[in-house]
DNA sequence: AATGAATGAGCGTTCATTCAT
DNA sequence: GATGAATGAACGCTCATTCAT
């Protein structure tokens, strides 16, 4: 899926010269403008405590003018998830690439994934929201984007696995969640700390923990139970 | 469960002499009846998305009788929050006693986190999807409860260190989230699996994966980064 | 259909004692209170022109008021068509019982429309626009009650031709609706001066061109063609 | 039909030099268009469920073009009246002079009425649906047609009484509208019928009844349709 | 002249909360 | 205590109209 794809869905009313011309997604087009209001105002305040007009204050628009670039209020947060959600996700796997071996893969992977919602904390707030909230309006796109990137680390965890530098006895996908729900947390205690600190410096110490866990190897390791053979994997079904 | 210790806290439009009189059953259980009856709904719709009716039509009341028991509907979530919830993690520091070893007790800890989840669905989709919420109605205990859980992990891994089980290079806020957060996200994919499999069982390997880590230690350990040094602990700030 | 029905339908939040105790359509329900004072609005303003603020203020009522009675603004012109045009239309078929011979039906027929309407100058507004409106909310309920009224006109036809005192020659579904039409205009006509003549009095000087036409015939009809043989009746369709 | 009649009064916001030079088509024309797919889309729709946006698509053009024929949505309705439909009714005058005698020439006025509604049903559709509204932005207008109408009735009746064709004990403003009513209700049913069969058909048989009655005249008669001779046939389709 | 993006007043409807019974 | 009819503020959304281009 590329950018522009769905820069043309959107402004529908508009012809395709202004489309053209403001295609960016920078800024410039007011769906845009609009998009990144409501996001704003959806990270303050919520979705549902969220209203048209406060969208359209933020953006400097009345409110009206909302309605010309989204279906109605649940579809903005619809295209915020199709959208600029999926186009970070997207970007994570960029980083398979750019690692040499499987350990650098998932670092960059976590750096990256930290940076971007360090970047963006709107985008962060409301997808740590509205991924947790159960009506879903946005269920589908949130499975989707939550597979692409649990696919991403299992492909490193397996190459890592093909490398021997990582076990073989892995319950993957509990491995999957494990790592995804410690960087979710790490994110969600920065967000509620008011962004005040850097989030990127976590990913070392935590990929250290991924990689050795807490226990102290030297140490006989007599408490510590052996793996429990991996049940039938059902824990993918959502 | 006490439930003394919530009735005294929770009604306090009611007069003392009818909550001792009918602690037992005929007016504390309507207190109870309509608190789960708006957990279920809430756990159904989402808080914003249930009405006032709906909780009353599932506690069998009337609309009315709901503000007899509650000053309003956020009050409604405060209670869930200072009541059920915080009782659910008070709880958990009883695991502290239970285990003879650190491992043991973190072992019993997130097996009893999973329990208690498992047992009451409801509580836990309102909990995950409330705790993630901008808005915070119930922000002050939130913060509270999630400190409870965090402190205990961080005294079981102390006492970990102590015994020499578990690494004392560790950053010990971080490992905090870590653990929290692994296992938020296993319950989170569970509750949207719709329930339908054994989440307790997922304890044990994932206990094995927060001491032992994915790495193989058996391998030369040339990828992986040496621990940064922990900065200063500014993740505890919410 | 009786009476009953309709009003163990309407107030449907309400408890069948309440209903039970305003069961009369006159007033004292509030449901009535609403109805009559919406179509006294839709009356002077046309439905669309209407909005649920004046239906409340007319009613003196709070706008949500409306909505625990009726479903929504469409409702109230249904339940309108369906209950109290319904009502007076029904009531005509009672002329048959009345007369002893089918110019008398008629008349009478004929007299308790223009009485009917002449009485609830409303209705007979709301009537009026909304039968000849594209839209049709209450499509079958207007071809329902139209249909009851031709009925009853082809009756009191045929019961004529049966005497002898009308032509057998007549093309019956264009009868019914020249009568009806002239009724119609009648009413209109008198509905647009403001209602300041007695509209009863035109019954007998219309009945009597229903009868006898406008031709003289003392005169060779020899202007006069035969008349066309009717066509395939495809009238009947609405 | 004669544009420029209509040229000179509608357009009121175009100034002379561009009506004159471009009378024959291209600006004269996008009134006319607009004109035309207004009554289409309110012809479907009924005038309030109509938008602006609507009427604009289905002539082609601009929303804003609108405003620069019509001075508003009101507007457009009004020019239908005192230009489309006033032309309609002042053609029904051509009729006094085509027949010879009274019955010939209420043949002629009733088949043109129903040939023009035939012709053109969604101006039908519209003036029925709008000469029975309450609001009546076209008060003024539908008077002065339906006075139009009703005059022409009058003549004829009066020359029918001359003639001795026709009662002189009638009340003239009843039947006047009795004739109207008719042919109202006879076309209202057709438009309610989807259009489906041919309305001119039904001029002679309701003729028949304008001038007979419904009544038997003769009693002793069994048979009253002698064969008198047709007029000249001057009721060409044309 | 023609456009169509932008506007914002106004509408139908919902629902938390109150209060007379 | 318990009820549920009544309230009315507030919301999402529409659409006639304007105006810069």
């Amino acid at each position: 899926m590329n950018e522009c794809s769905f820069i043309l869905i959107a402004p529908f009313r508009r012809l395709w010269r202004s489309v053209i011309s403001t295609r960016g997604k920078t800024n410039g087009s007011k769906y845009q403008l609009i998009l990144e209001a409501a996001i704003k105002v959806f990270a303050r305040r919520g979705f549902y405590q969220t209203t048209i007009s406060q969208i359209a204050r933020e953006a400097g628009v009345a409110d009206g003018t909302i309605y010309l670039y989204f279906k109605n209020k649940d579809d903005i947060l619809v295209q915020f998830f199709t959208y600029k959600t999926r186009q970070v996700f997207s970007g994570f796997r960029e980083e398979l690439n750019r690692g040499v071996n499987a350990v650098e893969k998932l670092r960059n992977l976590i750096r990256r994934h930290l940076e971007e919602f360090q970047r963006d904390r709107d985008m962060a707030l409301v997808y740590h929201a509205v991924t947790r909230q159960q009506d879903r309006l946005v269920k589908k796109e949130i499975k989707e984007i939550s597979k692409m990137y649990l696919d991403i680390v299992a492909e490193i965890v397996e190459q890592g696995q093909a490398e021997g530098v990582m076990r073989k006895d892995l319950y993957m996908s509990l491995v999957k969640r494990y790592i995804l729900g410690a960087v979710d947390e790490i994110i969600n205690t920065w967000l509620h700390s008011g962004g005040k600190y850097d989030l990127v410096s976590m990913a070392d110490p935590l990929i250290d923990l991924f990689i050795r866990g807490i226990g102290n190897t030297d140490e006989i390791e007599k408490n510590i139970s052996e793996a429990a053979p991996p049940p039938s994997d059902n824990t993918d079904k959502s």
